[in-house]
RNA sequence: GGGCGCUUAGCUCAGCGGGAGAGCGUCCGCCUUACACGCGGAAGGCCAGAGGUUCGAAUCCUCUAGCGCCCACCA
């Protein structure tokens, strides 16, 4: 079957996916005659656009399942979508803010105001939040989805879940519960990282820190009962009306005096203690530090080693409290400013310092984080950490690229409480349920009749929902249906693999490995690869505010799916970041063109023949045939080593140099003689191997490029599997590999290219033939002269040749000089003698270079008695070559002057 | 403050103990019936710097410089 002219990746790419799913051929079934290969995709967030970042994981994931899957695995990929607790529940509250939602609202029978805005989540109330939550993921969520498929990717979407939905629910609460019950999360007072603007708590992952250039204020505190007055600084003097002390290093000869003694706090007139602890920095500020322990880990920690009070001064939105005294009620950093006017008014204020320092935002608003003591749910992490840390340690789990370990082990082991409760209504609410009257907590797999503590009905459920981190933790046994012992969970977990973004090591990762060991008994994947992180050209980040952002979809319309995928593999190589251009992608669509017109003229070239047998019987094959199958079995030993080691770029880079290099540029210029000639016993072989080259080929590239290895798939006209998808992966055929047939296309390739440059450098005009002659004394060279005249007509368009051990330069004639062989071509018009002179001399000087530093090898003795055999082996025959060479150069330099 | 990574051809990067590579870009010549999204050819590099290990270093070790990232409770 011929092909059109031109690929169409739009129309074909829609066809191909539309013709996998209807043949089932991404569902992954239990079939105990075949090996599992399983993969849960990184859920995307449910209202989440497709960006680059998720192109290049899934297109990973992708390459990786559909080689399995062709390889003879019973392949699995899990997909899903995240709910994404917090970034959604700030999207909703943004959205209602601005008014942006209404017809949503509408839809869930709200009953919309006209006036108000900005519209709260508090104005809508908790039921109407969650029902507007969920109409925003019916409305966003399939967007992901669908560029998943656009993308190509085989997941099995009758195994789509949700972090939210029901039996994934029904995970969430029954390791909460057992969690509860064997004692690892509790409820307790501590202080945490408080995001003012969403009003909820933050894990310590969540908080970002950003240099800040901010101010150190030097404040006086009078001591009590009269003269002198210690300097505290601080960079935060608001919070100095929660202060319950004044700490210093106990070995300070300073402040000696005054360890025990009292200090009046400006401003409020409260007496607080000056006591020594050795958290203080003797070196910092004055060596006296204010402790404010409700807004501040160190001072909290202070402040309970030291039984001082706790004297919390803001409201959850962080306006000061009723503690602030008359500075109650005023914005954080307004309460700063009129503490400060008012300290130095006192005279109290006795210097400002600029200074450096890194402030916590929220990860998601990006407002400072507030430091306060509050009431939260917590997992306790140590114990399960530990056998985390050895799974990772014994490789039973491996990291790729294996530096990610020591960032690993070194979260691990300094891991502190998870904070698993937050105070937003989008997410997985907490199955515990208060009493009023006994204040005793129920925890429980379902809504219990009464308190289990004392019997009361007066009972309500915890208003928090859990970190969506938490429902993540849960993933790889959750999607298999968990807490049902499932077939699935049996023959699928642990899963192979794990790609994803190494931002997201301690978030997930990590936590999905702990829960996996403790819940399941058993790690939950055997390998984890992170992925680069896309960059622009420059290394810029992408971002939309930047304009550098490369959208897959508009690089689906422009190329095609397959040049974005391709480029993204390509360019995979095991490092940070990759840097990613239009032009690259502009590129690799151009090898897909090469592809699709190599294999063009190849079932052109297949038209109306007969085959039947693809066995490639050596005997009947030629030079250029050997050497392509052996290049075809080196290909694919590389490909499929570069695949299970996820160096995507070696394996597709591998291909791209093959295909387009040695199949395209050598092979089918070679056999096109054989080809359009009528000769049935050289023009049979050609085919044969033409079509095995050409299927193997596709079946290599196919989990690259699906789409268009399946529309060239389907026109062969001997097709072996009814889809490429379901062909078999190429194994390495040893029998193929031919050293020998390798080396003689090597010579003839050399010698080839030698007359091309002659008569490139020299302007012979192409469709001229040249008269050749080579002057070569080995007898093999003379061979290859003999035997593939064909190919000296063919690709160097070379006219009558003569070979021979004693052939002179013919007058006018530039040459070419090579280690085993002098090529000449006689010029008609006037031979540019310097050009000749100046290339001549810059290979000897090249070659003359070559050859001292091999010798200064071979006369060290040190060399001669350490280096390897086969090492001075190579060196002696480099020797030698470079010798000939240089000989031939200076030789030929002589009679050029002369 | 701790840790990690990077520095190779104009650009983007491979190579990570034995003769400096690719793609893009540049230059020259070609519309040769698969492909001008192409074909053929060429130019271009003391592999950041300094020490060390080794018979041998772009490749291993140490230090320095520049760039980037992550973690962190010096107020």
């Amino acid at each position: 079957m011929e092909l059109p002219k031109a690929y169409d990746p739009k129309e074909a790419e829609e066809r191909w996916y539309a013709f996998w799913e209807s043949r089932h051929y991404f569902d992954g079934n239990v079939n105990e005659r075949k090996k599992p290969f399983a993969i849960v995709i990184p859920p995307p967030n449910v209202t989440g656009e497709l960006h680059i970042g998720h192109a290049l994981n899934n297109t990973l994931q992708d390459i990786v399942i559909r080689y399995k899957r062709m390889d003879g695995y019973e392949a699995c990929w899990f997909p899903g979508t995240d709910h994404a607790s917090i970034a959604v529940h700030v999207l909703i509250e943004r959205g209602l803010a601005k008014r942006e939602l209404d017809d949503l609202l509408r839809q869930i029978g709200y009953p919309v105001p006209q006036e108000k805005r900005p519209l709260t989540r508090y104005d809508l109330g908790r039921e109407y939040f969650i029902k507007l939550g969920w109409a925003w993921k019916e409305r966003y969520g399939s967007r992901i989805r669908e560029q998943l498929r656009a993308l190509g990717c085989s997941c099995d979407w009758r195994r789509e879940s949700f972090t939210l939905d029901e039996a994934r629910s029904r995970a969430v609460t029954e390791v909460f519960v057992r969690l509860y019950e064997e004692g690892f999360i509790y409820r307790g007072d501590r202080l945490i990282n408080w995001c003012p603007r969403c009003q909820t708590v933050l894990s310590d992952l969540e908080v970002e820190h950003e240099e800040t250039e901010g101010q150190l204020y030097y404040i006086r505190y009078p001591l009590e009962g009269g003269d002198g007055f210690v300097t505290v600084a601080t960079t935060r003097p608001e919070t100095m009306l929660g202060d319950t002390g004044v700490a210093v290093h106990p070995e300070d000869e300073r402040y000696q005096e005054l360890i025990g003694k009292f200090v009046i706090l400006p401003l409020l007139g409260r007496k607080i203690p000056i006591i020594a602890d050795k958290a203080v920095d003797k070196e910092f500020g004055t060596g006296a530090v204010k402790v404010t322990p409700a807004h501040d880990p160190i001072d909290f920690e202070i402040g309970r080693r030291h039984g001082l009070k706790i004297i919390n001064i803001f409201k959850a939105d962080a306006t000061t409290n009723e503690h602030a005294g008359p500075y109650r009620d005023l914005e954080r950093y307004q309460a700063r400013r009129r503490v400060i006017e008012d300290l130095k008014a006192q005279g109290l204020l006795e210097r400002v310092e600029p200074h450096r320092h890194a402030l916590g935002h929220c990860q998601r608003c990006h407002t400072v984080i507030e430091p306060l003591i509050s009431t939260q749910w917590f997992v306790r992490m140590k114990e399960l950490a530990e056998p985390a840390i050895k799974v990772i340690e014994s490789g039973e789990i491996q990291f790729i690229p294996e530096r990610w370990t020591k960032i690993y082990f070194d979260w691990m082991r300094n891991i502190r409480d998870w904070p698993i409760s937050r105070q937003l209504w989008w997410g997985h609410r907490i199955p515990a349920w208060h009493c009023a009257d006994c204040k005793g907590i129920t925890v429980a797999r379902q809504a219990p009749p009464s308190c289990s503590k004392c019997g009361s009905k007066n009972i309500a459920q915890d208003e928090d929902v859990l970190d969506t981190w938490f429902s993540s933790a849960l993933w790889p046994f959750s999607v298999m249906g968990w807490p049902n012992q499932t077939p699935e969970l049996k023959y699928f977990y642990p899963t192979q693999l794990l790609s994803t973004g190494h931002d997201i090591i301690f978030f997930w990762v990590a936590r999905m490995i702990m829960m996996g060991l403790h819940f399941m008994k058993s790690i939950p994947f055997e390998r984890v690869f992170f992925h680069p992180i896309v960059k622009d050209e420059r290394g810029q980040k992408m971002s939309k505010s930047k304009g550098n952002v490369i959208d897959p979809l508009e690089m689906k319309e422009k190329y095609g799916m397959d040049a974005l995928r391709l480029t993204l593999a390509a360019l995979c190589a095991q490092g940070k970041e990759m840097r990613l251009s239009v032009q690259d992608i502009e590129g690799y669509k151009k090898f897909l063109n090469k592809l699709w017109n190599a294999a063009r003229f190849s079932l052109m070239s297949l038209q109306g023949s007969q085959l039947t047998d693809f066995s490639c019987e050596k005997t009947s094959l030629g030079l250029e045939d050997r050497w392509i199958l052996s290049r075809l079995s080196r290909t694919i030993a590389q490909t499929r080593e570069s695949l299970e080691r996820y160096e995507f770029n070696h394996a597709a880079k591998g291909l791209y140099e093959f295909v387009w290099h040695d199949f395209c540029d050598w092979y089918l210029e070679m056999i096109k003689p054989r080809l359009y000639g009528t000769d049935v016993a050289t023009k049979t072989p050609a085919q044969q191997v033409l079509f095995v080259l050409l299927t193997d080929i596709l079946k290599l590239l196919h989990p690259f490029i699906p789409f268009i290895t399946e529309e060239i798939w389907q026109r062969l006209p001997h097709k072996t599997a009814e889809s490429v998808m379901i062909a078999e992966y190429p194994k390495v055929r040893p029998e193929w590999l031919d050293e020998h047939a390798e080396q003689t296309m090597h010579r003839l390739q050399t010698l080839i290219t030698a007359i091309r440059t002659i008569r490139s450098e020299m302007n012979v005009p192409p469709q001229k033939r040249a008269k050749v002659f080579i002057k070569a004394e080995a007898s093999d060279v003379q061979q290859i002269v003999h035997d593939y005249k064909i190919f000296f007509e063919e690709l160097a368009q070379a006219g009558e040749i003569s070979i021979g051990p004693s052939i002179e330069r013919p007058k006018n004639a530039p040459r070419m000089v090579l280690e085993w062989a002098e090529v000449f071509i006689p010029l008609e018009g006037l031979l540019d003698l310097h050009q000749e002179y100046k290339r001549l001399q810059q290979e000897l000087k090249k070659a003359r270079a070559g050859l001292e530093a091999t010798l200064r090898k071979l006369d060290n003795p040190d060399f001669l008695a350490r280096a390897p055999e086969e090492i001075i082996e190579k060196e002696k025959r480099k020797a030698r070559e470079f010798k000939e060479k240089v000989e031939r150069l200076e030789q030929n330099l002589q009679l050029l002057q002369g």
